[in-house]
DNA sequence: AATACACTACACCGTATATTTCATTTTCCT
DNA sequence: AGGAAAATGAAATATACGGTGTAGTGTATT
């Protein structure tokens, strides 16, 4: 009974000894069972078994690869990062500034709902337990996206011909990109931290988004604060 | 490491025997301890240990009070929640719409500041275990509070004397009030969420409700979106 | 003084889980 | 072919924790 061939084993699962070379790389595979696994239950929660069992890998191979359960939980929070703040190709569409920013606040929310939650969720759970981690992710996900609304407010700027002096004015412009995101990004987020589901949340996007971005621009073509 | 090591025996500890009549009720000398480990730790890593020790109340005891961790952590949440949202009383300072927006701004960050953290924390780590919790902290944190701040709007608006097409258009009073909080509350929860610290945090409140204050008001005085 | 009560301390059980050890198996490389 | 490499399954170890049972003890009440 130790050989039960036709199980429900997920995927593609060795037996014992050396893996063939064209097979996926353990680690890649570990890291990507314990995204998910960790992601979904965060870290407390999650267990090694289960990721053993997903990846698929051995234990001794998982602890061969990663240091622990800790450092592994690091690696995957590294690597969801990195993976998130590719902002550089993208190009907001519409032609007004109105459409343009709702392209661009619209985008923001389809990113971040997909794979920060659960990051952010499990971070914010253990920000004791990883200090580094928190202000890491913090980091990444609020300053770098606000760089690149920043980017995209200062077009913005140049198409409405206003000069420096315009609505959007370049030396705040970092700050007013915080605003934007704290407006438009910040309330959806936090509600699916809240566990809202997300196919409701996603329904209430575009009518939001609108609200918002009318929001948003009517404070902006004035001298708010100068 | 999970064990802080400084075990010292917080205040009062009894004996055997039964405690004088004059000791805090054991029931509520419970819920404070069970509140201070589950809003440090989350649910998870929270032991029922440690809140023994802290209470200090022996296990047994514990167990008489609560049918188990799960009510216990429940009657904590509910306890914090209903303790968080008197804002019956509250009259903004200031003489200026503005000056009034900018005390009821701070207030809000102050008070969601003290308790509110930890509780979020906790209930956004555990959404999907605790689901009925998740949206009660949810419903009670955001949707009272809006109520409460969509009144002082409505104040604000008579105060202006421009009549019901005024800058605080009263239809929209609670969607307005909704924006003030995401523009000025959940930036700030956001970040004590990350785990940033709350002395530092205090520091910047004054500038940041005033930047943002400005921001909402020069909205808010066009007739954005209609 | 006697009794009921409301606790305490301590030890125990069962379970879950991180981590490691060990012998074994399969593939890669020369 | 033959050894090194890489992974495996199974089981052992160690720890932590939720929950419970037992016996004992001081206070309140009668």
């Amino acid at each position: 009974m130790t050989r039960d061939s036709n199980s429900k084993r997920p995927q593609t699962r060795f037996g014992r000894g050396r893996p063939p070379k064209d097979a996926r790389d353990v680690k890649s595979r570990i890291l990507d069972a314990a995204q998910q696994v960790f992601l979904k239950r965060g870290y407390q929660s999650a267990s090694v078994d289960e990721i053993s069992e997903m990846a698929p890998a051995s234990k001794p191979t998982i602890y061969a690869h990663f240091d622990g359960k800790e450092a592994l939980f690091e690696a995957v929070i590294a690597r969801v990062i990195t993976g998130l703040t590719n902002f550089e190709d993208y190009e907001p569409s519409g032609r007004s500034v109105t459409d343009k920013l709702t392209s661009v606040g619209t985008e923001l929310i389809e990113r971040f709902l997909e794979d920060t939650v659960g990051v952010t969720r499990a971070t914010i759970a253990e920000a004791d337990r990883f200090p580094a981690l928190s202000r890491h992710v913090h980091e990444a996900g609020r300053d770098r996206a606000a760089a690149a609304v920043s980017h995209i407010l200062n077009d913005a700027t140049h198409m409405l011909q206003r000069g420096p002096k315009g609505p959007f004015s370049t030396k705040r412009s970092l700050a007013t990109a915080q605003i934007f995101m704290d407006l438009i990004l910040l309330p959806m987020l936090m509600r699916a931290l809240m566990g809202e589901d997300a196919k409701h949340l996603r329904k209430e996007v575009p009518s939001f988004v609108r609200e918002r971005v009318n929001f948003f621009l009517a404070a902006c073509e004035t001298d708010w604060g100068r």
